[in-house]
DNA sequence: TTGTAGGCGTTATCAC
DNA sequence: GTGATAACGCCTACAA
């Protein structure tokens, strides 16, 4: 990059003090109209773009705000994010997406940006930082975790409540009669997981079904983890009749194992996903899945964050937003 | 944010000056082991972290890159963006996607900070930008577009073939004896859909295959995208033996809404998909497609990107990586 | 209403 | 080897 104007230049040119020309950048209203007009007239002649550097570092804030998402290609995180910008909109802010793909190491660089002051906050779906290491940090910066969250002090959250979610999607599998209801998800170490696993739970004991360990299984996120622990199941001597995945592309690999047994969905087996993305929608059978307010998620996490960037006495909270269970072909009464 | 600890205030503790702090910092040879212990003490001590915009400010630069992306759901963006990150952490630099809705004004925005020099270089999937603001942008900054592009001098550009691939796909059809060849897509805006549309031409002339122009639509990017031109094709008076589409997500949505109508796949209506995604092995029936090297492509556009980062005399050219044809069930020979 | 000047936190060029 | 010190580009009291 050759070497570019200053805005020393400009208030040579414009035959004005650096102070006036940036009281022009800053929309000062004590600038006489006619001074205005000769600065503004220097800065489009020439084309002046003010080096932002020099203004982040005098403020020491930088409205930069990173997003860490463990991938990219997770169709949930694209509508979340939408929320997140939208409400960064509002107040100026950068929205900057960091895929981490769940590796600590690569965690621990981008989360070096907020500690280096290159970014004024960060917002998180699922950390693999300890508690200790995210109630220090949570202490010094501003932090929210969405979604998916380890349970920490000094930490905010903002997600739906999974165990209940949980609950309510297996319950509906009861009511129509099943018995043998299996659960599928991507991994134990998520603390969203446990949670739901609990409400998994719940359902069954409050209606006096038993608990088969060999029925919960886990393996990853995406369509070919659903189609490969499917077919574990698919292996039992007995066999569920009902299955519950832990998101909607679990789902998707999961109906389709079914189908190449040759055996239908709901017809044989039954199907439950999670987070009502627009893949949901289009397998076929379409999914009864648990809808997660996704947009909502996303702008009032960024809105907590906000706040916390702020104010210098940080709110420390966790907001839970409704679910709702959306019923579709997957478990339609036969 | 409360004041934290500067490289003045570690000098002062370990009784040095802030150059000697600074040298220590970025790991200079000419400094004694001992005072480099004693510093490297304090810092550990008292947990100092470097203020990194200072450093940017001075050295007059960010080693930040901007991704700009469409959309975060287009589940080919991922791997390219793999391919950027692992070539990226290479020279050290950090990544950062930004989604624009394609949207022009959100576009304009996320350009600003190349200009503030809020980040060093772009890597863009195609923009909304004219040919006369790319090339300018280009002449002052470091560009390069991916798999999509705006065809402007002082511009970067890293793709396949996209005719030749167009056409490959369509010989395909026309070698398993198909006539009645349809085509949909996302939008004619895009630069690479109009080389597809026109290798889709070439490979139908040179078989003296006669054009319909009713069986080319566009219409968007997703599933239900690809759902509805295909409808809006299955209404036709006559109808096509085969259908290619511009992406996976599109084809997806095709043979679904063949499959709704009671038709099969390949059996009355072949289909061809393009990238490759993982969404073309979980379909069923499998998509036959077009694979794009993801991974290589966005590994090739960061390499250019750093080099025309690094040297002042920038080199302005179109690289184009292999493509391939993927043979799969979607166009098996009944 | 405008200008002067100090400082944000760092690096780099000198001397010593 | 190490230490002053002048930048980097901008903002903002304070003075005028």
């Amino acid at each position: 990059m050759q070497k570019s104007m200053t805005i020393q230049e400009v208030a040579q040119l414009a035959g004005v003090s650096v102070a006036t020309v940036s009281r022009v950048l800053n929309e000062s209203p004590l600038v006489k109209e006619a001074t205005r007009q000769k600065v503004l007239s220097v800065i489009h002649k020439f084309d002046y773009q003010p080096n932002l550097l020099g203004r982040d570092l005098r403020r020491s804030e930088t409205m930069k705000v990173l997003v860490l998402t463990p991938s990219l290609d997770r169709p949930i995180f694209a509508e979340i994010v939408k929320g997140i910008e939208d409400r960064a909109k509002e107040d100026g802010y950068y929205v900057l997406v960091c895929p981490t793909s769940n590796h600590l190491e690569r965690e621990k660089e981008l989360l070096q940006m907020l500690k280096n002051r290159l970014v004024d906050g960060v917002i998180t779906f699922s950390t693999t930082l300890s508690e200790e290491e995210l109630s220090a940090l949570g202490q010094k910066h501003s932090i929210v975790q969405c979604c998916e969250f380890e349970n920490a002090s000094y930490t905010c959250c903002v997600s739906i409540n999974d165990e209940q979610a949980a609950f309510d999607a297996v319950s509906h599998f009861i009511e129509l009669g099943h018995q043998r209801i299996s659960m599928i998800g991507a991994s134990t170490l998520l603390y969203s997981e446990r949670l739901r696993e609990q409400g998994y739970r719940r359902a069954l004991t409050q209606h006096h079904i038993p608990c088969r360990e060999e029925w919960i299984k886990h393996g990853g996120f995406f369509h070919h983890d659903g189609e490969a622990l499917t077919n574990e199941l698919l292996q039992l001597p007995v066999l569920p009749t009902a299955i519950f995945c832990m998101n909607d592309s679990l789902a998707i690999g999961c109906v389709n194992a079914i189908k190449k047994k040759g055996w239908s969905v709901p017809g044989d087996i039954a199907v439950i996903g999670f987070d009502n993305t627009h893949e949901a929608t289009m397998s076929t059978p379409a999914l009864t899945t648990v809808h997660q307010p996704k947009y909502d998620l996303g702008y009032t996490a960024m809105n907590l964050l906000i706040h916390n960037m702020v104010h210098t006495e940080k709110k420390y909270e966790n907001v839970m937003l409704q679910h709702q269970l959306i019923k579709r072909e997957s478990t339609l009464q036969s």
